[in-house]
DNA sequence: CTGTTAGCGCTTTCAT
DNA sequence: ATGAAAGCGCTAACAG
């Protein structure tokens, strides 16, 4: 009797086995193609032909069952949308495990701790072979949970579980920066915005920021350069980047700007134009992350880029690597050069590339 | 002989069962609420209670290859990821799964037909209940080649396959659009860019697009107004909208402009600022789209938005109903006002609701 | 009312 | 070299 079967009728491997005359566990073996067993080329041959007529497709629920194997990750994020932050790794994490046959399950927990861990729970009733967790938000997260034998990353978070962490080299980062502009002839007369380098760390500031700001002072300090101004600011938004810029307006007259985000960025262009001052001729803006919009504003703005896509693909490949590995991952930050950085007016020429005190 | 598995050892119902002193069959009946299976109070608490004290947690793999329902949806799409418009359907979509107990399973397909089949087939391989479609740029998609079995959703995207589609209604977000600077005040001197409502409709503007064309062209007919002046953009991108506007600012003064998206506006902002016409004392602006950096301009700008998380909880909505629905949704678009309205200069006061002729 | 049984589709020993 | 058979953990139909 041929019950009329709720799935329609998927080929299994035991229609493929009638029609190729032999028996399931020989189909089987040539499909999934298990190394360690003889069967002779002629049965293969028709096993693959007979697989191909029938239009054969394994079922993946059934191998996982049996295998405890799935090719599906967990991806756990406080925000996955919103933020071109989140969407950046998200992206890579999907192409890589794309590539690898692998498919990610999704999740998305508004950084609340109870619904992570039902999150992660979820996912690893529905068998996932590691969970990768990102985070926009968060500085250091608490252990998630997560059972020894799950393998798990930890993307733009240093976690205090034992998984690895893969972090954008932000100290790297602010020294870039500084290097940029020096180079090309600004020494002292850079303001900054987002962070007062004379005043005591800014407590609220995330992790991965305070690491930015230590890149810059470490090589602010290399060359014997000291900032011109320099405006703290209790949140990296646009509006907080305009405040800022008009307020070192009135105080002092910068060849050049660094800001700590692209959100003050775009707030201090805002500030500039009202100015009436000209970017890059009057002063060059620099800054960091590379959002959205960065490429959009006029001119281009010129910034230290999160390598968020390859951060995306580090979890996975790290989630697919052998061994558990040791240290955190450090992916390097590379500058996004658009048009917003020239000489400064009054010395031209850039400056010689060492250090050099007044 | 206790075999050391794989998985660590993940309770089971087995484990369960022996700890109350009953049968498998008993525990699955309580443990998945089996309606129609009488199980004294008695023995109903026991199992709970066992199941509590190992900390059972079903297997959805083996659940899923019995019942063939995964509580896990498909969304793929062209590009997840990048745009807050993608960003914004999938985050819909993954409030709605979570609600729902459900997970999504996700794909990006860069528009390739043949990456979205094999995704597609992958996805059913792993037996999720259902697919969204969603996509950025498509006009009108082929068939994605879904079985008729498995139920399917397009977001954003018409599609020639039986299945139904949610789409922004952007026939009158356009009208909402004219009727709102008409309600400011503004009536002779609007104008517009991104389309030449003189010349013929622009063959590359997607379907969506043409509806919000539609919609504005029939709201000022219905007014009886006619636009200042009017400029096509082969693509709606920054660049185009600040020379659009530089263009139209050479031959008139509007007192309001329209731009039929955000990123148009942006660069008409920068054109407006270099001309020094202060937004919105001197020009009113409005777009459509809300996008991400529309609260982050200053003023911050008013816009007719998409309503991509909307459009997201209704795909999975869709894919929960029971019977196949049968027409098309449309999605009211709203009006996110922000500072860049006003009323013009010249004629204050708003203008009188009514049509009338001049 | 409860326990036993028969698979879902697949992989993997183990006989042949 | 190939086929038969035993489950992975669960649900649903059927005995008891």
């Amino acid at each position: 009797m041929i019950p009329a079967h709720p799935r329609s009728s998927r080929v299994t491997l035991a229609r493929v086995a009638k029609l190729a005359g032999v028996s399931i566990g020989a189909v089987s073996q040539v499909l999934s193609d298990n190394p360690n067993s003889r069967i002779s080329a002629t049965v293969r041959a028709r096993i693959i032909a007979a697989a191909a007529e029938l239009g054969y497709r394994p079922n993946m629920v059934a191998r996982t069952l049996r295998t405890s194997k799935s090719s599906t990750y967990g991806f756990v994020s406080d925000t996955v949308t919103i933020t071109r932050f989140a969407t950046g790794i998200l992206r890579g994490s999907l192409r890589a495990a794309h590539e690898r046959g692998y498919f990610l399950l999704i999740a998305e927990t508004a950084g609340d701790e109870e619904q992570e861990k039902e999150a992660v729970e979820s996912m690893i009733d529905r068998g996932v072979d590691g969970i990768v967790f990102a985070a926009m938000k968060s500085r250091t997260s608490s252990p998630h949970g997560v059972p020894r034998w799950v393998p798990s990353v930890n993307v733009n978070m240093s976690s205090t579980a034992e998984a690895i962490s893969i972090l954008p080299d932000e100290l790297n980062g602010g020294r870039i920066a500084v290097r940029t502009l020096a180079e090309a002839g600004h020494r002292d007369r850079i303001a900054i915005i987002g962070h007062d380098f004379r005043g005591s760390p800014d407590a609220h500031v995330a992790l991965t920021a305070r690491r930015r700001i230590a890149g810059i002072a470490a090589e602010m300090a290399d060359r014997g350069l000291e900032f011109l101004d320099q405006r703290a600011c209790d949140d990296w938004q646009t509006e907080q980047g305009y405040l800022a810029m008009r307020d070192v307006l009135k105080h002092a007259r910068p060849t050049a700007l660094l800001c700590l985000n692209d959100r003050l960025a775009f707030g201090a262009y805002q500030a500039l134009a009202e100015a009436h001052l000209a970017i890059p001729e009057d002063v060059s803006v620099l800054s960091f992350d590379d959002d959205e919009f960065a490429a959009s504003l006029r001119p281009g703005l010129t910034t230290v880029a999160i390598p968020h896509e390859r951060m995306g693909v580090l979890a996975i490949e790290v989630l697919g690597a052998p061994g558990p590995m040791t240290s955190d991952l450090l992916v390097p930050m590379a500058l996004h050069t658009r048009e917003s950085i020239a000489a400064p007016k009054t010395s031209r020429g850039p400056a010689p590339h060492t250090a050099q005190d007044p």
